[in-house]
DNA sequence: AGGGGTCTGTGAACTGGAACACATTTACCA
DNA sequence: TGGTAAATGTGTTCCAGTTCACAGACCCCT
């Protein structure tokens, strides 16, 4: 599929649905840059992130790259070709080593056929994502480039070690994201830079202001 | 939620699921104008159009309306909210007096729990959906206004009973539908009715040359 | 008939962001 | 330790599309 969320593990899944998934998956293992699959591919199976990161894009008619999300642990992608048979609708690559659990649209129904109270809980998770979808949508339609920068990299940022939190993106693939150039990105990121909201580095944002941002954001 | 498609009826129901639909969905009428449910509001229904042409349409925090869809016979809206419970993410309202089919997320289980085969059925419509409004998050971001416009029109054209086929909207509505200005809109089709295109007419627009439009649609 | 309201056409000015064009900086590795 | 490729900073130009500002046109209503 398409657009993500990061917090799937926020919103967890019930026990049982987890363990009855993770009981049909097969896990597999991605090298850094490899591709999953890709728009047009066959296949029809959901991908669970163990670890690592997952890039999700799209390529324009014209080549032009758009990211939809970067995905880590807890998150999951490739569910519209599970549910409807048919091409790919984006493209998967292995930012870094990547872990991931595999479920094929067999494995699904095996899971469902025997276990029928999970049907409205996979429902459930559907429409979640479907209104993520649809935020997304809106945002990307209505909302200038700082709006959207500023939503994403407050969406995007990870803890790390050291208690801050921080991504590990250049620009340009930061623009592929928020559909932007990277110029007007690079633009964005550096006059917040010089007014102490965050602290760029060559591939990687620290954000040092979240409040101020997620003003910017609007939210 | 969002973004429909006309031809749910193109891709039809089997007629196992249309029947088990029917028995368990409530028949209601809305009057022209009337509203069915709007942002925010509670509920967990989906909806079938039977007749009438209903719009969907979403009010950015500016005030500015951006339409979704304009359905007709054979299409179905609201699903978001039946799989997920929680807000509606969008508005409906009737542009002309409609008669729908109502079903709401009880009705759903009660329908699948007796009849789980039709689960994989369910499930697949709502993948397509999803396919459904990804495309439109694409062609939003990538296509410029000429393109974009002309595949609405190519997608909300309906057969009149002459033959020809036209849409009653007028240019303001067409403007929302396609996420531009109202005046960017009316040039367009302007200019496209200088060259033999189509046939403007104030709220409705008769399609002339539908290769010509395909051709500047990209398609 | 007349008159307000909704549509439609068309200009002119403005603007966010893209495209282009470089200058730097930094990482890395041969 | 240079050399090369990738990542960044910044300015300039350009353009699709918005906004603003009207002028007709058409519609219905009393």
């Amino acid at each position: 599929m398409v657009l993500f969320e990061k917090d799937i593990s926020e919103t967890p899944l019930s026990r049982d649905l987890r363990e009855a998934l993770t009981n049909a998956a097969r896990p597999m293992r991605l090298a850094p840059g490899e591709t999953l699959f890709t728009e047009q591919d066959e296949g029809d199976a959901i991908y669970f992130v163990l670890d690592g990161r997952m890039e999700i894009s799209m390529i324009a008619d014209d080549g032009r790259k758009i990211g939809l999300d970067v995905l880590s642990r807890g998150a999951f992608f490739g569910e519209i070709a599970l549910l409807d048979p048919g091409p790919r609708t984006a493209t998967a690559m292995a930012l870094e080593a990547c872990s991931l659990l595999m479920l094929n649209r067999a494995g699904l129904h095996y899971v469902l056929d025997r276990n029928p109270l999970l049907v409205a809980e996979v429902m459930q998770l559907i429409g979640k994502r479907m209104r993520y979808i649809t935020d997304q949508l809106n945002e990307q339609i209505l909302l200038p480039l700082p709006k959207r920068l500023a939503r994403k990299l407050l969406r995007l940022a990870t803890f790390t070690d050291c208690g801050t939190r921080c991504l590990r993106l250049s620009h340009s693939e930061l623009a592929d994201l928020v559909g932007a150039s990277r110029e007007a990105v690079s633009k964005a990121l550096s006059a917040w830079n010089k007014q102490g909201l965050l602290q760029t580095g060559r591939g990687s944002i620290e954000l040092l202001d979240e409040e101020a941002l997620r003003d910017i954001a609007g939210l």
